[in-house]
DNA sequence: GTCTATATGTAGATAGAC
DNA sequence: GTCTATCTACATATAGAC
C-alpha cells in the first residue's frame, strides 16, 4: 500500500472547495474512529459530509490515501505541541519524569476534552496505534515524537536501559489510549457514576510509579 | 445486534464434523484477529480452513453469530484458568498486589507464548476490548471475571475507591493487551534487537507501582 | 454434512455533463 | 469543483443436489 498524497496542483483550491474538503475530512475522521477502515465506507462519509461519493474522490483520492490523510491531519499541530510543551517543562532546568509524561499526554489529553473532533481523532489515533497493518502510518505520524521523550527519559532514568524505557513508555501510550476508548468499561466495572477529574494527574501519576519500579 | 449460539441439535455431531468445526473456528479466529471483523471475508476464512463459504455458514451461522462464538471460545478455558491462579495466590493466606496481578496476567500470557492460536485469540481480544461496537461481548465474556480481581484489589488496596481501582485495572489490562499487539512497536522504538525475557515480570512490577501510587 | 451454483445487495471507483 | 449515472467486483447468504 502506498499513500501518495502530494500532488502538482493547478492552482489555489477555492474558499468552497476548502470548505468542502474539510467537512468531507471531519466526516471521515468520525466515521474511521467509529467503525475502522474496512467498516467505513465512503458512501456515509459522503452523506455525513453532506456531498457525493464522487467528490470524497476527488478530494481524498483513494480509500487507503484519504485514511492516511485524516490520520495525518491533526498529526502535525499535536507533535509540535508535545515538543512546545516539553520544552517549556524543562525552561533551562532538568524536567522530572512527572513533568516529562504531563509534557507527552496533556496536549492530546486537554483537546480532546474541549472539541469532539479531537475525541474522533483520538479514537482513531486509538485504532491505529493497535493494529499493525498501520505500523506504517503510526510510525510515519507519531514516532518521531515519541523517540525524542524517549531521549528525555533516559536522561530522567539513567539506570534504565532503552528497552525497558521503550517497554513502559509503550505501557504509558496504551494507558493514555485506553482512557479515549475505555470511558464506558470503567463506568461499568466501577459500578457506579463517578466525577472523572484528575484523570490526566491518576494517569501521570500511575505511569511515573510504573517506570521509577521497572527502571 | 444479537448474536444466539444455542439452538437445539437433533444429535451428537460426527467426528468429522467437529474436526471441520474446529478448522474453522481457528481459521476464522486467525482472519478476524488480523483484519477485524469488516476485513474479514467469509472466503478468505473457508480458504484458510479448506472448505467451503457454505460450510462456514453451517458451522458458524451468520458473520456476526460466528465472531461471537470465535471470541467465546477461549473464553471460558481463560476465566477459569484465571481463577485457579487466584485461588492459589490466596492458598490460605492473604494475597499481594503482584500475586493478584500474576494471577490475572499469566494465564493468559503462557497460553500465548506456547500457542501461535493462543496468539491470535489475544489479538482478537485486544481488538475486542478497544472498540466500543463489541462492549457487548467483551461483557458478556470477560467482565465477570475482572469483577472478581476488582474485588480482591479493594481487599489489598483498601484506602482505594472503586473506581480509581477500576480505572488502573483498565490501565493494567491496557497494558497487557499492548504486550500482544505492540511487541513491533516497542522494538522500533529501543532500535535494537532485544531479548523479551521477564516481560511479564516487568508488566507486574509497573502494574503494581501504578497502582499503589494512585491508590 | 458437504458441495456447486446462484441470488441479492452494496462496495470502491470513474466517465462525462454542467 | 460539483453532480448524476454507471461499471465492475466481491460481499453475505441460501437453495438444492448428493
Amino acid at each position: 500500500m502506498t499513500y501518495a498524497t502530494t500532488q502538482t496542483r493547478k492552482r489555489a483550491p477555492s474558499e468552497r472547495s476548502l470548505e468542502t474538503q474539510g467537512r468531507i475530512f471531519d466526516a471521515a475522521e468520525s466515521v474511521f474512529a467509529l467503525q475502522g477502515f474496512e467498516g467505513a465506507t465512503l458512501r456515509e462519509i459522503a452523506k455525513k459530509a453532506g456531498t457525493q461519493v464522487s467528490l470524497v474522490h476527488h478530494h481524498g483520492g483513494s480509500k487507503d490515501a484519504l485514511f492516511f490523510k485524516v490520520v495525518e491531519r491533526r498529526s502535525e499541530e499535536l507533535s509540535q505541541a508535545r515538543l512546545q510543551a516539553l520544552e517549556d517543562a524543562k525552561n533551562g532546568k532538568k524536567a522530572t519524569l512527572e513533568g516529562l509524561l504531563t509534557a507527552f499526554f496533556n496536549p492530546f489529553w486537554e483537546r480532546t476534552q474541549s472539541s469532539e473532533e479531537w475525541r474522533n481523532y483520538a479514537r482513531l489515533v486509538a485504532y491505529v496505534s493497535t493494529d499493525d497493518r498501520w505500523h506504517e502510518i503510526s510510525a510515519a505520524c507519531f514516532d518521531p515524537t515519541a523517540q525524542v521523550f524517549l531521549a528525555e527519559f533516559e536522561h530522567v532514568l539513567p539506570k534504565s536501559s532503552r528497552h525497558s524505557l521503550a517497554t513502559s513508555f509503550v505501557f504509558a501510550v496504551s494507558a493514555m489510549l485506553a482512557l479515549f476508548t475505555s470511558k464506558g468499561r470503567i463506568v461499568t466495572l466501577a459500578d457506579q457514576s463517578s466525577k472523572d477529574q484528575d484523570q490526566l494527574a491518576s494517569l501521570v501519576t500511575y505511569c511515573a510509579a510504573g517506570m521509577r519500579a521497572t527502571a
